[in-house]
DNA sequence: GAGTGGTCTAGACCACTGC
DNA sequence: CAGTGGTCTAGACCACTCG
């Protein structure tokens, strides 16, 4: 319960060289942030009441307010009027189109459907160790699943995991599982995926995708590059998608 | 100066229906909102203080300190510890990659030029009026420009813009002006882009576009379709652009 | 009604900028 | 130094949820 006697309060004459100046309501934040790292609170919890942590932090309730405020606009918690804060948790089907900026040309929802194909270990190359912070020839697992909007194909995914945390993954596991595969990592493994980064190219379709996505082999595709993140900017994930936007388009909006 | 006699503070006993509650600081933020749209503040000046704005709406600094926060984390204002908060600009060069994603696959950043090929007058079709909220047959005004990344042409874009505001655009003033296309109309239009969404698709490069690009005819693209808003969420521009992706990639994060 | 988050206030003081 | 935004506090009260 001496959590929080590393707090650092303004200084009225900084006799320290004070390097970096954090205000009090980053340090419970951060605070915070350790807590959701290291799973003391899981996703869907509800944490301690404002003014409880505000005991337990000994600051006002106005400094943990403005901690969990920024919390909540980086979707980590997620407040409810009259009810709490909880940890922000993929099992919320609302949450999955916020890292599938895919919608239908015309029309409205469509049901979605994740069909994993292959399941399989390697070794990481150069290029999915940078991605991922791994070494060159760390153990990685790599899955390979299709992605239905309304019972076809739109999308296929080749996705690169670091084996030390996803080393039990299997292509039964993933087929049995009900939900998105962010869900699934979250449930199973304990990891949370936070942010993302996405890199579009078009490209030209080769036969396998062609095939997959039933377009003619040589049309246009979206490639869609993703890192992952999870609470510490720790890259948990790679992949690399091909989208069609025959009948769908990614949405983006540019505040 | 009696600016805010309408404002609705909170009730004890509603005996209003009071439809749909809205805190003062929303209301507050309502009537800054106000002012940008009207031109009485201008992008790049700067704004009353806090406190004089808390006089003038008779509320607490802390109030209006709320709204400007919620138009800053927006972006229609910026504020700067020790110099006073500022109407957001397009002059800034940092704003613009807030809505040009395009970023090198290798390197640094790079020196771009817009580069106007036309300039027509039309009137709206079916679609360009349903994208910009206009009726058929209204008068717009048709801009096509090549984007240079590095004196090597990578976009090219085809603009739709209301004739109305924009009737007077010539491909001179568009030669001659120094800066990006939306500093160009925030400056001798007195319209600001504040909020854009962009439906991305996989294309094949046409005959015309392939040559401007400088890639083979049928390579994909990336297309890019955005429609900007100024203040009160009304649409002024509609755009179509194709992106080489071949040296650059739409760079994107999922928050 | 008790408990939660949400709003509003008033005041003190810190950090930064520029004269 | 004065003026600006930024932080922190303490307290009162409103809006919402649930038992």
């Amino acid at each position: 319960m001496q959590k929080y006697v590393q707090i650092q309060r303004m200084q009225k004459s900084a006799v320290s060289p004070a390097p970096t100046f954090s205000p009090l309501y980053r340090q419970i934040k951060a605070l915070l942030v350790q807590r959701l790292e290291s799973g003391e609170w899981h996703p869907g919890d509800v944490i301690p009441s404002e003014s409880e942590l505000a005991n337990q932090f000994m600051v006002s309730q106005g400094t943990v307010r403005k901690a969990i405020d920024e919390l909540a606009a980086e979707n980590l918690l997620i407040r409810r009027q009259g009810k709490g804060t909880f940890v922000a948790t993929h099992d919320d089907p609302r949450a999955f189109f916020r890292f599938l900026r895919l919608v239908p040309l015309a029309g409205g929802i469509q049901q979605t459907k994740s069909i994993p194909l292959e399941c399989w270990r390697a070794k990481a190359g150069p290029e999915a160790a940078r991605m991922l912070g791994l070494k060159v020839s760390d153990p990685i697992t790599i899955v390979r699943r299709v992605l239905h909007f309304a019972d076809k194909p739109v999308v296929v995914d080749e996705i690169y995991l670091p084996g030390e945390i996803f080393g039990d993954v299997t292509l039964e596991m993933l087929r049995d599982y009900k939900g998105s595969l962010y869900s699934f990592f979250e449930n199973r493994f304990g990891i949370r995926m936070v942010r993302a980064e996405e890199r579009l190219r078009a490209v030209s379709a080769d036969r396998n995708s062609a095939e997959l996505l039933q377009v003619e082999e040589g049309s246009p595709l979206l490639s869609v590059e993703r890192i992952s993140f999870s609470y510490a900017d720790k890259p948990v994930e790679w992949r690399r998608g091909l989208y069609s936007t025959r009948d769908h388009c990614y949405f983006n909006e540019l505040g």
